[in-house]
RNA sequence: CGCGGGGUAGAGCAGCCCGGUAGCUCGUCAGGCUCAUAACCUGAAGGUCGCAGGUUCAAAUCCCGCCCCCGCAA
C-alpha cells in the first residue's frame, strides 16, 4: 500500500510515526510554514520537521484544491490517503484520488462532535466517554462512513490539553486497524446516524469568556474543556483605575454546593477572595459556586490565588463579567 | 521590524506623567501575647528599582540602545 498522509496538527504526530514505521508512507502533505508567535517567525509544522528527519517527502500546497496540487498528489500514486488535523477542506477530486480510500482520523466518537473543536466539545458536554473515529472522507465535514472506533472513558478531570495527548496516542491503534481492514477488504462501512450528530465549530478567543449565569458544574467543565486553548477568562473592575480588566482563569477549580451561598448572591458575584482562592457565585436552577485558585492578570504570568491577592484587590460583592452581561 | 502591557526585597503589587532618603500586602527570622485562629503586638533581615549609556546638583522616575516576560493577532 502506498500511503500519503495529510496532516498539520500535533495530534497527528503518533499516527505519523506509526505510518512511517510501516515503510509505506510515501509523502506528507501539510500546511505551508506560517508566521507564528509574538514575532511572527515563519515556523514549519512539527510534523514536517519529523518527516524531513525521516527523509519522507513533504508537500505544502497553499490550497490543496488547486490543479497543480492535485496533480502532485496523483503523482504520488497513493492507495490510501490518511487525513488528520490537516486544516483544509478537501475537494472531491482529492478525495477520489487514492485507489483504495481517503480516510480521516477524528478525535471524537462520531457522529458526536463533528468539527474542529471535537476534543473541547466532549469535555464541555460532560460526555462520559470519547475516542477516535476512523472514517471515509466525504465532502460533508466528518460525515463519512465509519471504519472503526476506539473509545476511552472520561473521568471528569481531563482538560483539552491532556485529552488531546491521550487521544493522539490512542489514534495509531485505530488507524492501523482501519488500514488493515482496508487491505483485507474487511471494511464494513457503518453509516453515521445523522439523528445523533452534534457539531463542534472552530473556537475563537472570545468563546472563552465565562458566563457566570451557567450552573457551576457547567462553568467548571468549560474551564477544563478550554484549557489550554482557547482558555477561559472573565472581566473584573479594577479597584484602582475602575477600568475593566481581563482575568484569565485556569483549572483546577473546585465546586461548592449552593448551601454556601448567601441569599443576596447573584451570578458572577465574588463571595470570598483570599489566599485560598476566589469563590464566585454561579447561576442556573441549582446554582452553586466555583473556587478559582489559578489566574492570570493582564501583562503578568499565571499565578495562584495567594500571589494574586497579595497585589490585586477584588473585594467580595464584586460582580464579574462584562458590564453588558451584568444587567440581570 | 505586526499591535499592546510589563520587569521595584523570597511572592504579588504601588511609586514613574509632575526627578529630591524605597513603600504596601504576604512570606522569612527573633521576641512577646493568646485555650485557640491565614490570630494579634513588637522588632529584624532581605533591593546594584532587568542590563548598559545619556541628561541633571540629584534618576525607580526624563532620553537612547539592548535583554527577558506577558497579552492580542496568526
Amino acid at each position: 500500500m502506498r500511503i500519503v498522509m495529510m496532516a498539520t496538527g500535533d495530534i497527528a504526530l503518533p499516527c505519523f510515526r506509526a505510518l512511517a514505521e510501516t515503510g509505506e508512507l510515501v509523502a506528507l502533505i501539510t500546511q505551508p510554514d506560517r508566521p507564528v508567535g509574538r514575532h511572527m517567525v515563519l515556523t514549519p509544522p512539527r510534523i514536517k520537521v519529523l518527516a524531513e528527519e525521516r527523509g519522507i517527502p513533504v508537500f505544502q500546497p497553499e490550497h490543496m484544491r488547486d490543479a497543480d496540487a492535485v496533480a502532485q498528489l496523483r503523482a504520488y500514486e497513493p492507495d490510501i490517503v490518511v487525513v488528520m488535523a490537516y486544516g483544509q477542506i478537501l475537494s472531491q477530486e482529492v478525495i477520489d484520488t487514492p485507489k483504495v480510500a481517503c480516510i480521516n482520523a477524528h478525535a471524537s466518537l462520531l457522529p458526536r462532535h463533528r468539527g474542529a473543536s471535537c476534543i473541547q466539545a466532549a469535555i464541555e458536554a460532560g460526555d462520559d466517554e470519547t475516542g477516535i473515529t476512523i472514517m471515509h472522507v466525504v465532502k460533508k465535514l466528518d460525515a463519512g462512513d465509519i471504519i472503526c472506533q476506539l473509545s476511552i472513558p472520561l473521568n471528569g478531570t481531563e482538560t483539552a490539553e491532556s485529552l488531546h495527548d491521550t487521544l493522539a496516542e490512542l489514534a495509531p491503534d485505530a488507524l492501523m486497524d482501519a488500514i488493515s481492514c482496508l487491505e483485507d477488504g474487511a471494511d464494513d462501512r457503518q453509516e453515521q446516524d445523522e439523528s445523533l450528530m452534534t457539531y463542534a465549530p472552530k473556537l475563537h478567543r472570545a468563546d472563552g469568556e465565562i458566563d457566570w449565569n451557567q450552573p457551576a458544574t457547567q462553568v467548571a467543565r468549560k474551564i477544563r474543556a478550554y484549557h489550554s486553548w482557547p482558555g477561559t477568562f472573565t472581566v473584573y473592575p479594577s479597584v484602582k483605575s475602575g477600568e475593566d480588566k481581563v482575568l484569565k482563569i485556569y483549572p483546577p477549580i473546585d465546586l461548592f454546593s449552593k448551601a454556601k451561598k448567601p441569599a443576596d448572591s447573584r451570578p458572577g458575584m465574588v463571595l470570598e477572595s483570599g489566599p485560598d482562592g476566589m469563590l464566585v457565585s454561579c447561576g442556573g436552577p441549582h446554582g452553586g459556586a466555583l473556587l478559582v485558585t489559578t489566574m492570570q492578570p493582564p501583562g503578568a504570568r499565571k499565578m495562584n490565588a495567594e500571589s494574586f491577592f497579595a497585589g490585586h484587590k477584588i473585594m467580595p460583592g464584586t460582580i464579574l463579567g462584562l458590564p453588558s452581561k451584568r444587567q440581570d
